[in-house]
DNA sequence: GATGATTTGTACGTATGTATA
DNA sequence: ATATACATACGTACAAATCAT
């Protein structure tokens, strides 16, 4: 058997600042319009500004990061138009995902599914807000291998990593804990009846309504440019 | 006024080597599985490797090419299985595309719409392929940009570009021309009626039909591979 | 508006890992 | 299996453009 160093961490350096700033962002270390210093970024993780180059480079394919030629690069700013269009087009595609898992789920994914879904009840009562995260992550994350579609499971993945610096306080308010775990289970049901037209504008409904915490966003980013 | 130099052109050269190889790769040029050597380019463009490095590594973020650490990069080769995702993902989001598109789209668009839908019978009649193929082209275009959704039109967009390489022969076989034209028609029909469900539907049987050619895709690749 | 400082963009050199004989 | 050749990964150097004063 060979021996393999921390298989985990990618060997290339410009993937492990990839990852890392992409972690950054995701979390909200590094704010939206963030200057991004490539000697800076160097210094901090004991590198050249080679692979700290490459790594902003990928970022902006990706969307995370804005280069402005020979001016550097930002965390992208998205206007509150732009958080909209993510947000449908993940409404959008979040249903096209589950339609797909409807027809195609296998037995076991079924079950799987599920099971996550009952854990998120004790969650809900107890108000635990990280708990339900993780649910709610693989509740959708179980969706989108049951697309048996690698691609647009992947599409959807890179989605939701770019929404996530937007939807780090979106649960925390209110009622939202109790109308998602409602809403996944109109979905769920949805499901059972093999109806995927159905399952998916649940889903599509879902998502908007989880994107109404961008009401507050826009609201406070209006308020900023007063 | 300012003079600007060659609006059109990047004035980075890794966007430039970028550009010309998504081309490259769209066109055929460059087959699936071919290797891209590093210092090949650069030569062949008038460039150091720095630039082609940040360029092929651009391009595998969008998935035209695979890179292998310390091993080099390649033209993605894309399994079957993964044409098919690629094409299943892009029916989807065509049907979404056009479901949006016939909510919102202004009466310039539609006109604009219907008037190159019209243009595409000419081309028909004459067998025109190419010409065809340009009408199509700017038919989904006008679509995506219908949407009114920025982020979901590029997303439309680069899928495009990726399935461009196995779209090529698609429409110079027998009866596709005619058939495609008479799905387009369907599609509007259904925005006409301002239904945009039966829009979506429409174009996600168009997409999957003009997949057909994937078939024999499929068919000469296993052959290939006895 | 001009000048100096800073930062990006590109070229090049070296070491390490991979492929091949 | 070992050694050789070679391509990649990373660091460094310099030129050009941007910005700050």
């Amino acid at each position: 058997m060979m021996i393999t160093e921390e298989q985990g961490e990618p060997t290339l350096l410009s993937d492990r600042i990839r990852n890392a700033l992409t972690d950054a962002i995701a979390c909200g270390d590094l704010a939206a319009g963030a200057a991004l210093d490539e000697q800076q970024l160097a210094d901090r993780y004991g590198v050249s500004r080679t692979p700290v180059r490459e790594a902003l480079r990928q970022l902006a394919v990706s969307g995370l990061v804005e280069m402005r030629p020979r001016r550097g690069g930002i965390v992208a700013k998205v206007t509150p138009e732009q958080v909209m269009d993510l947000f449908e087009t993940m409404a959008e595609i979040e249903a096209v995902c589950v339609r797909l898992a409807t027809y195609r789920m296998t037995p076991l994914e079924r079950s799987h599914l599920l099971r996550i879904h009952e854990e998120t009840a004790a969650a809900v009562q107890c108000g635990d807000v990280d708990s339900y995260d993780g649910l709610n992550r693989q509740f959708h994350e179980t969706i989108y291998e049951a697309t048996h579609n690698d691609f647009l499971a992947e599409q959807a993945r890179q989605l939701r990593t770019r929404l996530n610096a937007f939807r780090r306080t979106q649960l925390r308010q209110g009622q939202r804990l109790i109308r998602s775990r409602e809403e996944h289970d109109e979905v769920m049901r949805a499901i059972a009846q093999g109806d995927g037209e159905k399952a998916a504008r649940c889903m599509r409904a879902h998502m908007l309504n989880a994107a109404s915490a961008l009401d507050r966003y826009i609201a406070s980013h209006e308020a900023e440019a007063c």
